[in-house]
DNA sequence: GTCGCTATTTTTAGGAA
DNA sequence: ATTCCTAAAAATAGCGA
């Protein structure tokens, strides 16, 4: 494979000198500061958006620059996420903590606690729960027709063996 | 400029065929959603800790997965910066909201508020990622994870030990 | 402040362990 | 569920307007 491009067949220059390295490190120029933060919130979100669209998570996140602004992001709101958080997540103080993860040079932890899923009271119905109706069903019935088969394979001998107990 | 790889040159297969163009849309497979989500939450939260590092941000991110765990990240921590939220932006109606910018199906909401920097009394800031242990959609997604694993590994013939429970 | 420009860096889909 | 791998897709640093 041969890959040329006019910088180096006509000693054309560059129009840009592309996308450099930097160490992830504060931004002391002010002005570099603002346009980085810019940029990378809008990709922040972007991020957000996809991680949401495609799992099917519900996400919330909040900005405060450093200046005067605060910028955030939910789905399906910033509160519902939030509320949800603080309902289940923070009153709830029989959880563990995991410090095992870290980002970067920073600490991170990682929090397991015992919960239920508290049904959603309001009738007007997000579309996630919507969702999760669904997919719960539609797991539920996988999972059978899968454990069907499963059960037939083992009585036609293809399975040996009792390592496993089905009931 | 001249480029020149093993695959050119000899002829070799590629050992994997590399990052595949995907659209964003809900990722319908049960475990590729699960791995789907693992690594890009990983990556949202890098990007998040990298946009605070770089600008000085405060950022919080709250992840509900669509089973039952909560993940979060915050810098300096989860609860300053929601608690500012909702003390500077919530109570406060004197913001705005703008809802022009739209990821993909998503309502995102911008918030401006008036806002002063103060500085974080924890020396050289925290960050967390908190997770809560799933419930029952998690459940079942790990038991279709698992099923499909001995599927395989039933299909292979090279089923060894006890590890799964079925029941 | 935001936008366009690209060369380059970074992320990540898919597959496997 | 995390980790490694590769190659292709996506994000973005530095400039200019």
């Amino acid at each position: 494979m041969v890959i040329k491009n006019e910088s180096s067949d006509r000693l054309m220059k560059k129009k840009t000198q592309g996308r450099k390295k930097i160490e992830i490190k504060k931004i002391e120029k002010s002005s570099n500061r603002q346009v980085t933060f810019s940029k990378r919130r809008v990709g922040l979100f972007k991020k957000a958006s996809e991680l949401c669209e495609q799992s099917g998570a519900e996400i919330a996140i909040i900005v405060h620059s450093i200046g005067k602004r605060v910028f955030a992001f939910g789905h399906p709101s910033v509160d519902s996420v939030i509320n949800r958080f603080e309902i289940n997540g923070s009153s709830d103080d029989s959880h563990e903590w995991d410090y095992s993860g870290t980002y970067n040079e920073l600490v991170a932890a990682e929090l397991e606690a015992e919960k239920r899923l508290d049904e959603m009271n309001n009738g007007g119905g997000f579309w996630w729960d919507a969702a999760v109706e669904g997919l719960e069903l539609e797991e539920l019935e996988r999972y059978m027709m899968a454990l069907e088969e499963l059960k037939k394979m083992i009585e036609a001998g293809t399975l040996t063996g009792d390592r496993f107990t089905i009931s």
